[in-house]
RNA sequence: GGCCCUAUCGUCUAACGGUUAGGACGGAGCCUUCUCAAGGCUUAAAUCAGAGUUCGAUUCUCUGUAGGGUCACCA
């Protein structure tokens, strides 16, 4: 048994998507989980579309969600190869140089034809099973512009036999173009790999993918937006494939460990980013105090944590049970959740009554308590805020009356964060300011 | 249009030819609660349609329908 080599081939032609990451995913997963090589190739043959930025931006998105590659080819550095193999053919007339009348700017006026034995091609698909095509309609399909200029399908499979790929794992749009490469396999004496087509990604309501669908956006903006790698792979694993168990979240090994070709889905699947959202977070719990402190000031805004630079080691924990990613931080901050950290806040009697439900002489007697209560604790934390403001709240009927004035008082806001959270993060000197502040309205 | 692939809750999916068709996300409701968040519990929700094979089809076969892929001197 040879070892396994899979391989992922990107073409530095425009932004690297979603859809891709999954693809070099199954590949690298399967590499992993066999003991075999994982082989990235830059598809840069087509000079006129192919830019250096972009295969500088795939491999940004490699080396941030940790797919680590075995080996890095580049096509254009490969073109001696192409040409030899070329040559070869036309020795041999198994292709020719053909005499063309170009229709199009830009056409020759001489292709290299393979030479079509026109026949039907059957090949056993690891997720799919037998599929079988006619060759015969594809005619001498054209495998170079000249000796020089290779196309597609054929340094695919030049590339495939002297990397000794033995697994080709790719999106099912290249399922019709699987007999074309058996045929060019043919011609120059390669074996025939196994072939694993996966299931496309698909836009909502199961169709074509759009623009507007969220995963059209280049793969490296999900790291911009805070999504974990890990999540990231946990995630585009779980569209088309699944371990057979109700586990869902998997961390990178754990996915080498239970990833199986042959779980593969055959039908596309629907990015649904609220299931993202959901991984992500559960990967976020995942990371220690410190590594949350990192993420969450990353996604403060400067302005806010300047003028909050006091309060900002409080509220990291605040904010980071309320967001499942890095965009949300922002919209959190921009819906001002955090408004009560200002020293300016307004209150309303009424509110402050708990909402005209309790008599200003009742609401001042426990701001009054309150005061009196948290003036003596030394140690001014959420827990021991906590315990001592909910002994004496126990103490009325409903603690409510207690804790709505008190978190009103603090934070001046209809929602906010509990009193005792709001109290230690504003500290000991401004709680008592802000709750002599309440009392002077209820005159 | 030709060829090829696919089809289970809204979404991701599980289910030797025999299950009350299971789980997760999202939704709804309840609990917890001073509000928000988090957490816990409960719940609604699916086998594309029609034939056939079979004692019995989500599962096998065929047809239809729908969706997707591909038909370049792109990859």
């Amino acid at each position: 048994m040879s070892e396994v080599i899979t391989r992922f081939a990107p073409s530095p032609t425009g932004h690297f998507h979603i859809g891709g990451v999954r693809s070099a995913l199954y590949n690298y997963l399967y590499a992993r989980s066999m003991g075999g090589k994982f082989i990235l190739r830059s598809e840069d043959t087509d000079p006129e579309r192919s830019k250096k930025e972009y295969e500088d931006e795939f491999l940004a998105v490699f080396k941030w969600l940790g797919l680590e590659h075995d080996e890095f080819f580049r096509q254009s550095d490969r073109k001696e190869i192409y040409k030899k193999y070329l040559e070869d053919l036309i020795a041999r007339d198994v292709a020719y140089i053909s005499k063309e009348t170009p229709t199009e700017e830009g056409q020759r006026a001489e292709v290299i034809r393979l030479r079509n034995p026109g026949k039907k091609v059957t090949f056993e698909d690891i997720i799919l099973g037998e599929i079988t095509f006619d060759t015969t309609d594809l005619g001498d399909f054209i495998i170079a512009r000249d000796i020089e200029s290779p196309l597609y399908h054929f340094t695919v499979v030049v590339d495939d036999m002297e990397m000794k790929i033995t697994h080709v794992i790719r999106g099912q749009e290249h399922i019709s173009n699987t007999p074309r490469q058996i045929l060019i396999q043919e011609a120059i004496g390669a074996s025939r790999p196994l072939y694993a087509h996966i299931p496309l990604i698909l836009g909502k309501d199961k169709s074509k993918l759009s623009k507007r669908d969220p995963e059209v956006i280049p793969a490296i903006e999900y790291k911009d937006q805070g999504y974990l790698p890990e999540a990231i792979l946990n995630f585009m694993a779980l569209i088309g494939w699944n371990p057979g168990t109700d586990e869902e979240v998997f961390t990178k090994d754990a996915l080498i460990g239970q990833f199986k070709l042959d779980r593969v889905q055959k039908g596309g699947g629907v990015f649904n980013i609220e299931k993202l959202n959901w991984i992500n977070k559960e990967h976020l719990k995942k990371l220690t105090e410190q590594q949350i402190g990192e993420y969450v000031k990353k996604f403060i805004p400067v302005d806010f944590a300047e003028k909050n630079s006091q309060y900002l080691e409080k509220i990291i924990p605040v904010i980071f049970e309320r967001i499942s990613n890095g965009i949300e931080i922002k919209e959190l901050i921009e819906a001002s959740e955090f408004a009560f950290l200002s020293p300016e806040i307004s209150l309303q009697k009424d509110v402050l009554n708990w909402n005209a439900k309790q008599d200003s002489l009742v609401t001042a007697l426990h701001l009054k308590a309150l005061i009196e209560l948290l003036q003596n604790i030394d140690d001014f934390n959420v827990d021991l805020i906590k315990s001592t403001v909910m002994q004496y709240a126990d103490t009325q009927e409903k603690r409510g009356a207690v804790l709505h004035p008190m978190r009103y008082a603090l934070s001046g806001q209809d929602r906010s964060p509990d009193p005792f959270t709001i109290a230690s993060i504003l500290g000991k000197e401004e709680t008592i300011i802000r709750l002599e502040n309440a009392l002077k309205i209820l005159d």
